[in-house]
DNA sequence: GTCTATAAGTAGATAGAC
DNA sequence: GTCTATCTACTTATAGAC
């Protein structure tokens, strides 16, 4: 593995874990055994490796989002496309712990937050019209960009409202918790059929974290 | 106005307008007019003026959740009441553009950070307890922890969701629209009277922002 | 590519005079 | 209570040897 590549692991590894923001140029090369003077001459200071660091998180991201075009048409194929992008999220948490300060801070980065954001909200928009289509729900068109923006905001806001209610977060149990929550959001649009839509996914919910 | 309450009310302004991350001990002296110095024999650094600020908050939202205890009897009345909380959050609002980065920075305000969610979620699942026993929402009681989480998160994160929307924010308009995206969160559990109950806020929601 | 050494800049904090 | 002056600690960033 090349100095670079393991330079951008460690420090994600080293950002998810212990947050971005306390972590310097010094302590990461520290963790990766290499002088600082290395470091730079790879990357010019941390700024750099977050740079590069969400350059990847938005290619992946963007990958999924294509994905969803036409491939998600049942309620059990919603479920598992949320997770795709839960996990991804997950991966590259340390920027959703950050958010509002990271944006303030790479204001070039903020512009292209916004753009995938904007991206997300199209293809939550997108699955919710093709399950429409499907007469899987029946949503008042008024409604219909609130609900978008309630997913939206479950799915970029998880991490951080999770670490309000408990200390210790724990990765898998969290993400399938997160999971059931977007469809309780979507259960009120699904009249007769929501009954029973919801106790199963209880069922798989309670499996799940067993 | 005493030198201690004025470090206070500019911290706040700074805090709110420019984020608090990037204001030192100095900037805030600077703004005030006064030395650092002076500003050490007040507080022992920016922490203790956050903690200070903190403390106001925390004080006041106590009083605003203790005021729902009964008070919520209607659709009206929960309108009103989730503004004035959006008010006071809107008043404090760095915290809460930062939330992630302060809790892990401040170990003791993050536990008493926790201790106000719960009553938040607690007074607002005592205003949905209400609506239920006046017959105005009807919630199936495994999609009730449900509706009170979504309804906290968006109490918590409006703001940085906005700002992941539109670069500018606009305070006024914003809290209006927040109330609104509360009140579809509750809609679809009214039944047939929900329908009206969208018009209504709609043509209130228009005349608002006009 | 990688190291050591060091410069340059910044934030936090205190001592002592007024 | 308030100021000036100063000190320490830390982080970033670069120069030059290997």
């Amino acid at each position: 593995m090349k100095t670079r590549d393991r330079i951008l692991h460690v420090s994600l590894l080293l950002f998810n874990e212990e947050g971005e923001a306390p972590q310097t140029a010094v302590d990461i090369s520290n963790a990766l055994g290499i002088s600082p003077g290395n470091l730079y001459y790879h990357f010019k200071g941390k700024d750099a490796i977050i740079r590069a660091l969400f350059e990847s998180f938005e290619e992946e991201m963007r990958l999924i989002l294509r994905g969803s075009s036409g491939g998600v048409a049942s309620i059990e194929d919603n479920w598992v496309y949320i997770y795709i992008i839960l996990e991804e999220i997950y991966d590259f948490r340390f920027f959703y712990r950050n958010l509002g300060v990271l944006l303030d801070r790479y204001p070039d980065l903020a512009v292209r937050f916004r753009a995938l954001v904007a991206e997300q909200r199209g293809a939550i928009l997108r699955v919710l019209s093709d399950l429409a289509k499907a007469g899987i729900i029946t949503i008042d068109p008024r409604l219909r960009e609130a609900l978008t923006d309630q997913i939206m905001m479950t799915l970029t806001f998880w991490l951080v409202a999770d670490s309000l209610n408990r200390k210790e977060h724990e990765g898998a149990a969290l993400i399938h918790r997160t999971v059931f929550q977007v469809m309780c959001l979507i259960v009120p649009y699904m009249g007769e059929a929501g009954f029973d839509a919801l106790t199963h996914m209880i069922d798989h919910y309670e499996r799940s974290v067993q």
